[in-house]
Parts: structure tokens; C-alpha cells; sequence
DNA sequence: TTACATTTGAGACTCATTCTCAATAAAGGA
DNA sequence: TCCTTTATTGAGAATGAGTCTCAAATGTAA
């Protein structure tokens, strides 16, 4: 748990913004789980823990982590928008079951590299992406 | 412009509702263009020429016509979704300019059979996927 | 410990989209 | 054409995720 106490401190120092408790305690939370969750079931989660931090809190310190990289953001454009931490994961694209929800993650060497080639051709200089797959998994198709 | 009141009228048929000026008006509209437009342009492009349809009726058309695959729905995830008629394009994706908001399509064989590849190694069926480059355009670099 | 600047929380606010429900219009028969 | 029935429409209210406000709380440097 110090590695999260020294990274969330890096970005903080980085951004000129001052490390607080309330900030830890979002991004340990995050780094306590390795799905994909919501802004509110962080926050419910974190009182469910006995800890204090506001909605408003969560959010923000949100934003400084995905500014930073340390957590990704997932739009799946239906509601609310998914957060997973980046610690150990490294690059991943989404596979989405429409029927129960289920996320998986792939990642495809060829696919990043087809990109590449895509963005050279139209003279972008890419610097995200959002490849996302809905469909019925295994168990409801 | 007959084959777009034949091709709203099945869609219509298709989904047991009725065929009404107002949504000819809209998807009039939406085909008036070959580009990415959101709900309130064209919405305020429909008054502008003088006609007369509610802001709640062009949502719900579009809906009726994302369903039927007449409209693709572009969720960009940063404010206001997308449209664009899906006439004469084939599929394609999408690479968009961060700074200027440009997008261009794509579209790669190659890409679309490591999905499926992806696919069938997860056991999903795919229904959609979305992927989308975003980075900075030739202009904007 | 002081002095100052930043952060925090509660709830107001935003804004795209959806919902409500009375008024209007389509469809099919007589 | 004129009903009758049923779906559609529009104006504005409601929704809901996320953002903003500002006074109170907390961190920081000296």
C-alpha cells in the first residue's frame, strides 16, 4: 500500500495540488478492487468502509487520476461512466455483454498496430482510443 | 427523396407505428447531410427552414431510426451524442481531432477479422463495437 | 503557532435527454 | 366523407450524472 501512498503523491506533486486524506482514501478505494466501477459505487463503498468523503471529492479526485494515468475511464455511453485502475493492467480494450453486464478485457497486438497505420494515413497524431465490442456472452447468448 | 419516404415507411411498418409528416420531416432532414450532426442542430435546422417539430419528436424519431439502422448513434462521451445517415455509407469507425472536432472515418477489413477473431476466443456474439482514434488532426499537430 | 492558500462538503445547478398528458392527427370502417 | 379509436405530438416538467459554489475545514511553510 505505500506504492499507492508514493504514486498518488507523484501525481498530486506533479499537478501542484496538496495530498490529502480525503484524496488516499478515493484512490485506495479504487485500487482496492480490480473491476470496473462507478463514481457512486466508489462513494458508497468508501462510506460503506466507515470513511467520509463527499460525492464531490470522488469526482474530483477522479479527474486528477485519469488526467494522470492512473486510472482509466471506461464511456460506455449508457449512464453512469466506469473507473478501473491502470496499477498492474497494462493496456486493454473492452468486450461488453449488452444482457448482464459482464466486462471482459483483450488486447490485440495486430489491432494496435492496424491503428497506428490508420493514424499515419489520415496524418493524426493519435493519443487515445476507444475500441469497445457489445454482444452476448458466453452464458446468454 | 422517394426512396427515403419508402424506406421510413418500413421501418415504421417494421416497428408497428405509424408513418407521420413529423418524422418524415426529420429524417428528411437527417439525410439532407452526410455529416455528424447532434439532436439540437438538427433540430434548430428543421425550424430554420421553417417547419415545425418538437424537440421530444426529433429524439424519439432518431431513436426509431438508430433502432432500424437507417441513423448511426456517435457517442463521443462529451456532451451531446451524435447522428449520421447510414444511406449510402458502408460501416466505418471513427478518428476524431481533440482540438478542432473534426472526424474522419475509417474502416479496415483487417481490424473488423481480429474482432471477430476476438470474438469467438471469448465466446461473445458481437451485435455493435465502437472504436474510435482520438488524437490531433494534420492541421492541429 | 500563525498566516495564508488549498481543499472539502452540502446542496444548488447544468444540460442533454426523457417523460407526462392534454391536444392533435392518422387509419379504418360505415 | 364522417366517425371512432388509437397513436403521435408538443410544451414544459422531470431526470440524473456530473459540476460548481462558497463558507468551513485542513494542509503548508515559516
Amino acid at each position: 500500500m505505500a506504492k499507492n501512498v508514493k504514486l498518488l503523491k507523484n501525481v498530486l506533486q506533479n499537478e501542484g495540488l496538496r495530498y490529502t486524506s480525503k484524496r488516499q482514501i478515493v484512490w485506495d478505494e479504487i485500487c482496492k478492487n480490480d473491476d470496473h466501477r462507478d463514481a457512486e459505487e466508489i462513494y458508497f463503498k468508501i462510506r460503506q468502509r466507515g470513511k467520509k468523503v463527499s460525492r464531490a471529492t470522488v469526482y474530483r479526485t477522479i479527474d486528477v487520476l485519469v488526467k494522470n494515468n492512473l486510472v482509466r475511464k471506461l464511456k460506455l455511453g449508457d449512464g453512469r461512466n466506469q473507473y478501473e485502475n491502470k496499477l498492474e493492467t497494462g493496456h486493454h480494450d473492452h468486450i461488453v455483454c449488452i444482457q448482464c453486464g459482464r466486462i471482459d478485457e483483450f488486447m490485440d497486438e495486430n489491432i494496435e498496430k492496424l491503428q497506428d497505420e490508420i493514424a499515419k494515413e489520415y496524418q493524426f497524431k493519435i493519443v487515445r482510443h476507444i475500441h469497445q465490442l457489445f454482444g452476448l456472452c458466453r452464458d446468454c447468448r
